[in-house]
DNA sequence: TTTTCAATGTGATAAATATCACCTTTCAAA
DNA sequence: TTTGAAAGGTGATATTTATCACATTGAAAA
């Protein structure tokens, strides 16, 4: 389990309660990059805080088709698993951790009872239901307005931001993530290197725009 | 303002000290069919209840383009007016009433007031934004994965179950809802038409199939 | 070094959607 | 009853994206 200490700088916000109760009950888990943390359709069975690595969101349709959505980071939870005790629903998302990851999982029997009895869980609950209520718009406000090249350069910049300007994707996992195919992509990542915003290589590309 | 009946129908979970605090601090406005009620860009100054009627939530662009999201109905409540005081920001979504509509406006000075004196409104404001997300990854889905056929079927569906068989809207309100063409929707209706799926008439249409 | 395979490049073509032009129909107001 | 405006129909064409086919490249493994 982790420390006090970097309980506390993961979730600065919490209250000393809250830090004693996930000490207790949450179980420290590790998982590989590309690994699989919950599937479309799976029953959840326990919340997920990410702790060190990066997660990636998913919706996912019937014939396996992903389309990515938003980023998870150190101190930030999966929003779906928060609150599912009220439902008793499947996952509606499909969550892979982008590099290898450490989170912090906690039954789901502690939802509610955490509600009642920790403010500072509730904020927390909240505060992460609209950061994802955000994220989901602006990746509405794309899919829905956007043609592919902008889409695509929107999807970079959101890479740059998370990792740094050396994007190491290959073509068909970005098509991967756009819903669409990697032909499309390489030719408008041809496109971008011939206007001199990106530099190309082979298993990964340079941001150099600005 | 509503009587303390009207509240509890509408909002059957809140404590009693609640429903006197909305009863005290909440207006009690109408507003026409088709009046926007909150702009993309606006700076939010209340919460919003729906009492009675429908809204429609949208995305907007910068030309002004509108997606449909989803609806409000009464009981419900407009997510992102719900926590705006954490973040003072403005607006991500365009509101438009439907119908002829009632609602309830509440000053956001109590939202963060209210977060810390009952837990029912904590609780309310849990469930909305999981129900808005939820709304949002099903458009998200459909967005992403489906083709025109399929997204405007999905889209008068959701219109059925809201306002029964019958659809009044015209082609090019259903066009803009989807950000498509009117042409688009007129061919794909005439084609649901031969299908048998609907009974084509000026200004409205029947959802017949099933 | 050579081999091998994943990654990438690219032309040709198909399919979906957008746009333009112009026509017909319907209904309400004059 | 006439008429003008909004709604809807439809062909032609452009644009965007998807799909297919196959060539080239580069890096890791043999």
């Amino acid at each position: 389990m982790l420390s006090k200490e970097e309980l506390i700088k993961l979730f600065p916000d919490w209250e000393k309660g809250l830090y004693d109760a996930v000490a207790e009950h949450a179980e420290l888990r590790t998982a590989k990059a590309g690994s699989i943390l919950l599937k479309k359709g799976q029953n959840i069975k326990s919340t997920m805080l990410v702790v060190e690595g990066t997660v990636k969101l998913f919706q996912e349709n019937e014939e396996g088709s992903e389309y990515f959505m938003y980023h998870l980071n150190p101190g930030e939870a999966c929003a779906v698993t928060l609150v599912c005790n009220y439902h008793l629903e499947q996952s509606q998302v499909l969550a892979k951790a982008v590099t290898d990851i450490s989170y912090l999982a906690i039954p789901i029997e502690f939802m509610d009872k955490w509600l009642n009895e920790y403010k500072s869980w509730h904020y927390f609950v909240i505060r992460t239901y609209r950061n994802r209520y955000e994220e989901l718009l602006k990746t509405i406000h794309e899919t829905a307005f956007k043609n592919m090249d902008e889409r695509l350069e929107f999807y970079i910049k959101r890479q740059v931001q998370q990792f740094g300007n050396t994007i190491k994707l290959t073509h068909q996992e970005i098509a991967n993530d756009l819903n669409t195919s990697r032909e499309v992509i390489s030719r408008l990542l041809k496109k971008m290197e011939n206007n001199g915003w990106i530099a190309l290589s082979r298993n990964s590309f340079d941001w150099i725009k600005k």
